[in-house]
DNA sequence: AAACTAACTGGAGCAACGTTCCGGTTCAGG
DNA sequence: CCTGAACCGGAACGTTGCTCCAGTTAGTTT
């Protein structure tokens, strides 16, 4: 797509001021309307917090999708980029592994909603789940095959089937104190492990 | 609640003829559109199927929970007295474990949408949550305390997140043919099993 | 500096949906 | 047959997503 706006640097210079600028209020509108009301929020409730009105959130953010992807772009960075830093750093493969994870799963959980958006309808934030796919697929099936090699964990799993399992397990974490996803996903993890560990 | 209409014995003598009629026309045109629409489809669309109005589709069943219990209570019931079956005739707790699982799972998944309804938004459908886990969670404690007991699987776990886990992993299994639930609930079944097995 | 134009803005407007409410209708008992 | 209580249908209201365009403004040209 087009290599502008979102990324932040320089105005691009056939953008207007005031478009830049609104869109950067728009940001911190979403940002601090999420916290509160989750991904799901209504667009007028964004709209009203930035001062603008219906048309302009639409022309700059065209889906819910791309709006949640810019507000969230530069976590989804971070935690790419957490990926093979881990894997130098942990004791193992399989440690960094269950560390990036834990990093996934503490993305998904701090968000509002956000890992039920995520798997929700896909026909809305399909552009979402894109996004992070693209971003965090290589990643994850990095560490996956590293610990493949290290024989920490058998062969055959899909890092994107992983993905969407762990992002699945987070889905309405909030709403039962019984629930908490990362003991299951612990388990998860312990099932990639070689059944007789030689 | 009310032990009368659903169970579908007598007429009970003080509903009237026609209410009764009305509710199974709606059970079955309910029945109907959700396999094509996902049990999320529109109320009006339900009421029209059966011919009736909004009010009386409102009348029947006052939250869409209702309603979808209603029409799975059957095949909740069949998965919930499949459990003790399963424990005495197949050849190990785990293995009844395993395969009680496996009904659950084809139950949720043939459902269009059944599992996304399940977790998502709790508020809606939060009876349908409910019934669910209280007509199945003691099914699922027996299985697990079972293979517990047999040392095919280790203590601690809680049957209430297992199965909200293994919901979980079936949301949005339509979206994506990459992503089958049914090998990361194998994984996960994996990882439940002592880690050293003697 | 003034005029011009392309881009941007705001919100009215439409459609879809959930839900409530009540006037009219129909069943069941007398 | 008569009557009232239960039931029915759908109009109506509030909320939401999204489109569309008349009016405004920023940046450029003369």
């Amino acid at each position: 797509m087009s290599a502008d706006s979102p990324a932040g640097r320089a105005p691009a210079r056939n953008k207007r001021a005031d478009a830049v600028r609104n869109e950067q209020t728009l940001l911190a509108a979403a940002a601090e309307v999420f916290v509160t009301s989750g991904v799901d929020a209504p667009i007028r409730q964004i709209a009203a917090r930035a001062g603008v009105g219906l048309g302009t959130i639409y022309r700059h953010f065209p889906t819910r999708a791309e709006l949640v992807t810019a507000v969230y772009r530069h976590q989804i960075e971070a935690c790419a980029e957490a990926g093979p830093r881990l894997l130098a750093d942990a004791g193992s493969p399989f440690d960094a592994l269950r560390q990036w994870i834990d990093l996934f799963v503490d993305f998904l959980v701090t968000k509002h909603g956000l890992a039920d958006a995520l798997q929700s309808d896909s026909s809305r934030f399909a552009a979402l789940h894109t996004y992070f796919l693209d971003r965090l697929e290589p990643v994850c099936a990095q560490l996956l095959a590293a610990a493949v090699e290290a024989g920490d964990i058998r062969p055959g799993t899909q890092p994107y089937e992983l993905m969407r399992g762990i992002g699945n397990l987070c889905v309405g974490r909030d709403s039962d104190p019984r629930y908490d996803p990362r003991r299951l996903i612990d388990v998860l993890l312990q099932g990639l492990r070689r059944s007789g560990p030689a």
